[in-house]
DNA sequence: ATCAAGAACGTTATAACATATCAATCGTTA
DNA sequence: TAACGATTGATATGTTATAACGTTCTTGAT
C-alpha cells in the first residue's frame, strides 16, 4: 500500500507523469481533454492539495479560461467522473487524484492543521462496513473514507 | 452489528426513548438541554432522515423558536457535539444518532433514490485505512464513512 | 451543401449552506 | 451588587453549488 501525499518528491515530474497519463487515458476512452479542463488538471496537480472550486476558478481566471462558477464546477465534474480528481466531502474541496487509472476506492487522510491530504486506499466493501450493508440488504455504489487527524509533520 | 434506517418500527416510542437518553445524558454530564437544543433533537429524531439545516430551521420556524440560520446551526453544533446527532458530509446534512450515548465511530449507508440513511458502525483504524495511516505517521482522530447506493426499498 | 444533434462553453442569476459579529438576556457566583 | 459565562436574537455577509438559457463548434446523416 502506498500513501502519497506527506512526502517531498520530484513534483514538477509527478505533474508532468500525470497529465501524460490523463491525456492518453482520455484519447483510449474517447474523452475531450479540453483546454479548460486540462488546466483545471493540471492545477490541482501542481497544488497537490485541496482546493475549493473558488480558488481553482480563480486560477482558471488568471490564464483566462473563463471567471464564473460553471466553468469550474463543470471542469471538476468532468475530472471527477474520468477519475483524474476525487472530491473530499469534509472539505467541499478537489484534489487530483494520485492513483493512476484504474479503478480503486480512495481513501484520504486530511490533516486538520495544515490542510494536507494524502490518498491511500480502502477495500470497505470487504469490512465491517460490508458486513452491515449485505445484513441491511444495501447495494453500496461508492464510499467515502476520509480521516481527519494530525499528519506527521504537525504532531 | 445493528443498521438501524431501513426497517420498519415503532417510531414515537424510539422518539420519546432517545429523547429521554438525551436528557439524562445531559443531566449527568452538565450539558443544558434548551427548549432550542431539544426541539432540534426532537424533529430530527421524528424526520428520522437526513435534514438540512435550513430544513430543521424551517420546523423550528413554525414553533416560533428562531428564524435566522445562526439558531440551526447552534443548535446542530450543540447536538453533534453531544454526541445526539451527525452530519452526514456528503449531503450537507444531520441525522439524528440512533446509536444511543456511547462513544462509537459512525458510518452511514445512503440511499441516493429516497435519500433515507441507515446509521451503523465502523472501526477504521483496525482495517486497511489504520495501517496506511500508521505507515505514513498520521494520526487519525475522527473518520467519515459513508456508503451511498440504493436502500432495500429502492432495489 | 445543408441540416440536425450533441458537446462544450459563456453568462446571468439564484439557490443552498455556513459563519462573523455584536447586542440583549439570564442565571450563577464572587 | 457586580462580574461572568452561557445562550439567544438579529443583521449581515461569506462560501459553495446549480438552474437556465444562449452561442459556438464539430460531426454525421440526408
Amino acid at each position: 500500500m502506498t500513501t502519497l501525499g506527506f512526502d517531498f518528491h520530484d513534483h514538477r515530474h509527478c505533474v508532468a507523469t500525470a497529465l501524460k497519463r490523463a491525456e492518453a487515458h482520455c484519447e483510449q476512452a474517447g474523452l475531450n481533454l479540453t483546454p479548460v479542463r486540462r488546466r483545471a488538471l493540471e492545477i490541482l496537480l501542481q497544488e497537490h492539495r485541496a482546493l475549493g472550486a473558488y480558488d481553482l476558478l480563480a486560477h482558471l481566471a488568471k490564464d483566462g479560461l473563463g471567471s464564473q462558477p460553471p466553468v469550474a464546477y463543470r471542469a471538476l465534474d468532468f475530472l471527477v467522473k474520468a477519475g483524474f480528481a476525487h472530491k473530499i466531502e469534509a472539505l467541499n474541496a478537489y484534489i487530483a487524484c494520485t492513483h493512476g487509472d484504474a479503478e480503486h476506492t480512495p481513501a484520504f487522510l486530511i490533516c486538520r492543521k495544515c490542510n494536507s491530504v494524502a490518498e491511500t486506499q480502502t477495500t470497505p466493501a470487504s469490512g465491517r462496513l460490508g458486513e452491515a450493508a449485505r445484513m441491511a440488504g444495501f447495494r453500496i455504489e461508492r464510499t467515502v473514507v476520509e480521516a481527519q487527524g494530525l499528519c506527521p509533520a504537525c504532531q
